[in-house]
DNA sequence: TAGTGGTCTAGACCACAGC
DNA sequence: CTGTGGTCTAGACCACTAA
């Protein structure tokens, strides 16, 4: 047996009555002092309990009014984006990037606006490959004011999404999931039928202000699937 | 001017130096001795600094070596997976619930073990409606030995997803996000060819070991898709 | 084995929202 | 106004593990 932490276990008795119905939304926490003489242990010890709770959605604190039981939650949820090459190395699958284009050019108008920048740009497609089959097509542009080391990578080798993980920090990003039809051009680099359906993955990341790269991947439906989860906690 | 809690302040310039990039990943941080000089406060509010950024998964804390910024940050991102009903609401379009079927059994053999109980089990399937354009179809295991109140709920008028939101808590949950070509019954249900692009969500929910509901919602591609974001701090 | 984080105490003052 | 949570202190002992 390892004992549990004091605080631990305040924390996961509250939560159990929440869970099990013995105490509803709404309903009031006993005050932190009268917790404390319950347990037998300093205010500090109780406060840990219920700030744990009231951090994970479950208690909502009120000066002068006490705690309450939150309502329950929206279903929010932790979405994990993997980097393609270590997700599939991970799951002890072979990986490999094909690097089908590459150009640096001013963007155009609509694809500046997109981008939110001005300076010049990196354009790269390619392919992901998992098994020797093709996995997802990958259209990204890169913001070569805030990467510009990005310009003497050998993104053949290593896929820029890779790259970019290892090499630049990000504040904030953005992810679009939806399915859609495969367009020709996809189609053909990932071998499927035209319209079959796949997968589509569009992100955005910045720093600052300052949009880092922009990316939209295709998955082969049958490939592919994203998994997300959630525990109270965060376990 | 609002005063900031110290232990908030120190925590935030951590946070700031390691996505500005000051602090890469792997590398230590000053051991709490040291911050507690550096800011001239108690080492429990050092401590609470710290562990709430351990809390985020932005440090790796272990006895005897010291703290750590974390591994390369994995992409994980808040999904919100909304209420359908409310999420069509809050975009100001009309929405509408169809109840297409509504059964009372012993799960066959094969949904038994899908659900993990063997306890009766309430389906139902439906179709999410919004400005009147058929936009998901729905099919929902219920585990009635879990939630025996939903069997007097009038579900024509309330989805089955909303019900559950208000009335049972839930311990963990799990999505899977995929593309699809929409089965006949499906396509059917929506008025869309067989065949097509779907987004397709299966989720599974859970309170403590038994799973209280399963669903997979098939989305018309074109009009619906799921929306992630990140940002320092869960902002 | 020694240094680090994990935990806890018994106080304290303050801000704020209900009463 | 007063009770409640929010925050903080200056100690203390313990568990674990990396050196």
């Amino acid at each position: 047996m390892k004992p549990i932490a004091l605080h631990e276990r305040i924390r996961a008795e509250i939560e159990a009555a929440i869970l099990g119905g013995q105490l509803r939304p709404g309903d009031r926490i006993p005050k932190e002092t009268e917790l404390m003489a319950e347990y037998g242990c300093a205010r500090m010890t109780v406060n840990k309990a219920l700030s744990a709770l009231a951090g994970n959605g479950m208690l909502e604190r009120r000066k002068r009014a006490g705690s309450f039981v939150a309502q329950p939650r929206t279903q929010s949820m932790v979405l994990d984006v993997p980097d393609l090459a270590a997700a599939i190395a991970a799951r002890g699958q072979s990986y490999r990037w094909d690097l089908t284009s590459r150009k640096i050019s001013a963007p155009a108008r609509a694809e500046a606006e997109a981008l939110g920048v001005r300076a010049k740009v990196l354009s790269v497609t390619g392919v992901h490959f998992s098994e020797g089959l093709p996995l997802a097509f990958e259209e990204r542009m890169i913001n070569l004011a805030l990467v510009p080391d990005i310009a003497e990578a050998d993104l053949s080798q290593t896929p820029p999404g890779s790259w970019l993980i290892a090499h630049v920090p990000w504040t904030e990003a953005e992810n679009r999931i939806s399915a859609t039809a495969a367009p020709v051009a996809v189609a053909r680099a990932l071998g499927i039928a035209r319209g079959a359906p796949c997968l589509m993955l569009e992100r955005r990341t910045w720093r600052g202000t300052d949009t880092v790269t922009r990316v939209r991947q295709h998955f082969v439906a049958d490939r592919y699937e994203l998994v997300a989860r959630f525990g109270p906690g965060g376990n």
